[in-house]
RNA sequence: GACCUCUUGGUCAAGCGGUUAAGACACCGCCCUUUCACGGCGGUAACACGGGUUCGAGUCCCGUAGAGGUCGCCA
């Protein structure tokens, strides 16, 4: 059978990178299977409502190079693929379960439910509803519907016996039925929860392997449930683990931060005695200000390089190999190397690999790709950003570092004088005095300001004055530069300098050690 | 709190009953070198705990602990 798998975002206006990775196993899959990739919008919630969202769904699906076969831009046999479009398909299934005792109508107020809710937490114990609308006549239902009440329709499951799954990653799972609740499946707005939703697309759409966050772990039961009822085999179901960052957490609804308190529970302070926001671990989210695929972009990471990253927190291909481009991934993505538990980002890792990424670039990508981020520092007209993207490719790790790394050549930072004492380059104060005072005059008299040049006659120079290459290198560098480390040594960045502005930095240094 | 799930170094992870328990990131040291970086070499560091099963357990079973998820007319 055709391998048919599927996305199925809601609109929420940024790309998570849990999403990301959701949708990058599930494509792949598909590919390696040689099956079909469906994207479905799953917009059920008309109160969430995103302007612009849809298409950042499909921006990002696109940058990252995840094609779909059908969805509703490119269309397919399945069609729509927009839940919200699909309202009237699922008002039919739920009736028939009513039929068949496996759903029923509710009346039910919001008010009553949150008391009942409310008095269950005063309890201790865990909300469930109560069935109290499985009980109505039918002349009572009809009747509540000729006058209009608003009705809700609900899953009726068991009281006895047991539901379970079995998915790949985890097995069989098993759970007795009256642990579970009679979930809505059809709301006041006539539109499909997901409960219901992703139950009748899934087996209307074809699809064959349902991957999807580990959230709906505990709710798949009922999915099964409702599988059988229609008499539809469930599809095969892998709950992908998920991506975790350690952070601050701030309550969505007070909006306010969790503070850390220490064995006693008291506030944590610093040491200017304010309280310190606690670290916990959580899964990674956009909304507690961890960064999205768009995010990631935008600080100048690469595509690839995400994509790399991302494919391996989570999956393993069980050897030592690293680096996979998307295309060589489609042939050796599997479901076996799926892990079990939660994974951290690990921006350093990231980095590391956003490094390499940057490095493998041809000069002329790199150059284009760099030369936004050193205009934000430098001026184009000014600077030879050709020669600087040379000297920055080896040492880029994400591009959003490049104006801090050269803003020293337009403005030259205040540096102590310490930065020319050196041990390794047997710099001293007295030595960078003399090297300066040597150097100089030799750069004055130099004629063509090329790197060469500057680097033949200063090298040339300083046998006969009896120092070491660090001698005269080192100072040469900190007083062009004011900077302990820079993109380059001090013949480059003297030539970026140009004449002019490194004899005036020079001598500047010379009046600052006299 | 109830239910479900997970547990190999700081992080990602290999390992499917017998290994000196891989590899990568990070960190540290050395080499290269005019700084930084790159590169090369080396190092620190892990099977949560307690019981079983077995000749033998990181690998299987049971507990405990810790962590995560769910408990919405959100998905």
């Amino acid at each position: 059978m055709e391998v048919r798998t599927r996305f199925a975002p809601s609109p929420t206006g940024y790309m998570h990178l849990g999403n990301l990775r959701t949708a990058l196993y599930t494509y792949l899959y598909a590919r390696r299977k040689g099956g079909k990739f469906i994207l479905r919008i799953e917009d059920t919630d008309q109160e969430r409502e995103v302007e612009g969202a849809i298409d950042v769904i499909y921006n990002s699906l696109k940058t990252a190079g995840l094609s779909h076969d059908e969805g509703p831009d490119v269309g397919g046999p399945c069609g729509p693929y927009v839940q919200s479009q699909r309202k009237d398909t699922y008002m039919p299934y739920a009736k028939k379960l009513i039929e068949s005792g496996h759903a029923y109508y509710c009346f039910c107020t919001k008010e009553r439910l949150e008391a009942a809710r409310a008095e269950a937490e005063a309890k201790g114990q865990t909300f469930k509803y109560d069935k109290h609308c499985l009980h109505l006549s039918k002349e009572e239902i009809q009747a509540k519907l000729d006058a209009g009440e608003e009705y809700v329709i609900r899953q009726n499951i068991p009281l006895e016996g047991k539901a379970g799954f079995d998915d790949v990653i985890y097995g069989h799972v098993e759970v007795d039925c009256d642990t579970l609740d009679d979930n809505v499946l059809i709301k006041a707005d006539g539109l499909p929860t997901y409960n219901f939703a992703n139950v009748i697309d899934d087996h209307l759409m074809g699809i064959t392997h349902v991957m999807r966050g580990n959230e709906y772990l505990s709710s798949a039961p009922k999915y099964n449930l409702l599988y059988e009822a229609l008499g539809w085999t469930p599809p095969t179901y892998v709950h992908l683990t998920p991506v975790m960052v350690e952070g601050t957490y701030r309550n969505k609804k007070t909006g306010e931060y969790q503070m850390a308190v220490d064995e006693a529970g008291n506030p944590v302070l610093d040491e200017n005695g304010n309280p310190v926001k606690a670290i916990v671990k959580r899964k990674m989210s956009k909304s507690q200000g961890d960064p999205s695929f768009e995010d990631l972009l935008e600080q100048g990471y690469l595509v690839e390089a995400v994509i790399n990253y991302l494919v391996l927190l989570g999956w393993s291909p069980r050897g030592e190999r690293e680096f996979y481009t998307l295309q060589e991934l489609e042939e050796v993505f599997d479901l076996e190397g799926l892990s079990k538990s939660p994974s951290f980002f690990d921006l350093q890792k990231l980095n590391w690999f956003n490094a390499e990424y940057v490095r493998k670039l041809s000069p002329e990508k790199y150059l284009e790709i760099a030369t936004p981020w050193m205009a934000k520092a430098l001026d184009p007209a000014k600077f030879d950003f050709r020669r600087l993207a040379e000297l920055l490719q080896g040492r880029t790790e994400v591009f959003s570092q490049l104006p801090g790394k050269i803003a020293f050549l337009a403005k030259q930072p205040e540096y102590p004088l310490d930065f020319y004492v050196n041990k390794k380059q047997k710099s001293t104060l007295e030595s960078a005095k003399a090297a300066l005072s040597a150097v100089l005059p030799l750069l004055e008299g130099i004629g063509e300001w090329t790197e060469a040049e500057l680097h033949d006659r200063v090298m040339e120079a300083i046998p006969a004055l009896g120092m070491k290459n660090g001698q005269v290198l080192w100072p040469m560098r900190i007083a062009i530069s004011g900077q302990m480390s820079t993109p380059g040594g001090a013949f480059e960045i003297a030539y970026l300098l140009g004449r002019e502005e490194t004899l005036r930095r020079l001598r500047r240094a010379m009046e600052a050690l006299a």
